[in-house]
DNA sequence: TATGAATGAGTTTTCATTCAT
DNA sequence: CATGAATGAAAACTCATTCAT
């Protein structure tokens, strides 16, 4: 017999099908980064969310592409910040900015890495992440958020007319997932390096 | 049902244990590749190996320490290649050299990454490497092999006395790891892009 | 996969949970009694009840909490009809009164010992039992039960004033787990010996 | 290559076939008391023993029936010093001997129980008890032992001419067994009640 | 005849999924 | 469309038994 969803579920969401989708995500969400891929199970995600198992089944297509969507809406969510780098042209210097970004950078890549490893351990899962992210909108990929900004300085005439900004841009992009990965692998809270040097080293390259 | 191990094992480990410890141990990375940390199960490794699922505990003590140990070797056996490019200073040019490092990295890597995904989306599994890694020759890190040959060039003129050469060894080594995390997350069997620009923007900075 | 019990299993429970788990209690019992402690496996039980192994888990926290409590709720059932020996006080004779106790307690601790047997040979098990039986009535334990009719038969001038009515009980009893313990170490079919004999003997020394 | 038994086993059984297996035996026995019949695996007795998996095949015809002969050897060795009873008839007095008996046996009955409860929760071995029991001398059964101390008692006139001796034997050994029975179920480390009363109500009956 | 590695059926337990209600 | 019990195919691991050496 068809019941409505439990009352703190409807407070939160008023019964938008939309609304109890991303309610299912948070939870999805929780548990995973409470409890790891192992823990995330159909059982555990439902509980979280105050639901029954079978709900799930009535807004996911299954527990894969569950896993995937709350995956890929955490990196969405999660590169949000980073969006505003271009409006940052002509302020402060061209260093200083890309440092800010690396260093901004980190922080959400420390939050995502764990999120994409698993989905890097399990071919079904990263399949269902893959075609996630082929929906997802090319122009906020980072390299070329960090490239619009580089063009805008270049328009102000802080870096070189002939500079090739998409390769600057990819090489920022570089030092922040490389970053990501050495702070995971060797664990523990270290600080973020600042590499300062590699990104003198390009802004020298692009400013010459 | 006792039975000397299937013909094509006694042929590859002439019934010595630690061959034949390191035949199973070959057959979790080839499955590990193929299939991910999901797909490495005790029954898909012994399958593979070709030898029944009760054999794996004659060897090793469960399934978490055979996959940490095959992780660990894989990422050892794999680093070795790349220790000969500081004997390339002087050949042909900087830029191909270091094409050329990208390009055997990026073998390297695709095979090191699922292992290595795998680790980091296992608390445990990422311990176990973490030790292991702790005990690796610093010398042979990648970053300090790019370093040595960059400084070798210099010597010999074809890099700028004032060159950062670790800012352009760690940038090198950012690209390669970065290129291997995104072939791996869109899939298929895309050649490695050659990061043509990236290297031509680090060598023009270093050559300057 | 998912779908109602099967057609036997709903005609006896009917749905409810209760049922439900006392159907599969009844089915652990079986099972027990036919073979043994060591045959007991989840999925023999789930076998004998007529549904998914799975399904055990719906009902119970693991085997061994299914066992426990089947051993226990086993013997409170197979001890319940002895209870009305002491109304038999006056009617026939002594002698047969205990005689048909004997009878009696045989065929209830024929069902009784296997499960008792296996509880003896697992500690974990054995120390469950202990606790459950802890809170059962006392009153209800066998050897008062006789020696309340034994009191009553004095009463009624057919046994000696002065008759040892609580040693007697207590040897009355004895002989049935003694008969109990060799009936099963012997196995077979053999049906129960009358222990004419050693009731004779007892019955002498207390109307004597 | 067929080689000796170990050092130190053959120092023991000077590679007498008998004395192997009985060291064997003995060490399934040091097993069972410590680990119970759970961890007494094939392999735990080989190790216990010092002697190969293999070799206990050369001994015996498989795991169950050398459970079974460790067990009712044991039930031989644990029952060997009651046989003196009878050499007792005529001195202290009946009631003394036969309490005496019954404190011995519940010595005894201590050590042996665990093992019968191991046999009982399992239908093949105890079935395989069962068929090593067939083979034993029925002289040593303790009811028979009982029975010729209480006849040679009679023939010393400290029983009465007409009493039967075989009944009152009958109930002394179910007296041991309940007592030993309910000092296991009980549980801890109670001494034996004496049954001073039941053993005073026995005693009456035959000297009366 | 002692060895011990290989076997594979067997154990308990988890969990994604379905569907009667 | 919410529910949650039933399912059964996994999973990791154990162990009695055999047989080449």
């Amino acid at each position: 017999m068809p019941r409505p969803l439990p009352a703190h579920v409807l407070a939160l969401t008023e019964g938008d099908a939309d609304a109890v989708r991303n309610h299912i995500l948070d939870a999805a969400r929780r548990v995973f980064a409470t409890k790891g891929l192992a823990g995330a199970s159909t059982r555990a995600i439902a509980d979280e969310a105050g639901v029954s198992g079978g709900t799930l089944y009535n807004y996911f297509g299954g527990h894969l592409q569950l896993l995937a969507q709350a995956i890929v809406q955490r990196a969405k969510d999660v590169a949000d910040p980073v969006v505003n780098l271009p409006s940052r042209a002509g302020k402060a210097t061209v260093a200083d900015n890309l440092r800010l970004f690396v260093r901004h950078a980190a922080t959400v890549l420390d939050q995502l890495i764990p999120a994409l490893a698993a989905a890097f351990s399990n071919g079904e899962l990263l399949d269902a992440v893959r075609r996630e992210l082929a929906d997802a909108d090319p122009l906020n990929d980072p390299a070329r958020v960090v490239e619009r900004y580089l063009l805008a300085e270049r328009d102000l005439g802080r870096v070189a007319p002939g500079a090739d900004c998409r390769a600057a841009a990819s090489l920022v992009v570089s030092i922040c997932h490389d970053e990501a990965f050495n702070r995971y692998l060797v664990g523990g809270t270290r600080p973020p390096t600042p590499r300062r040097k590699e990104i003198a080293l390009i802004v020298r390259s692009i400013t010459a």
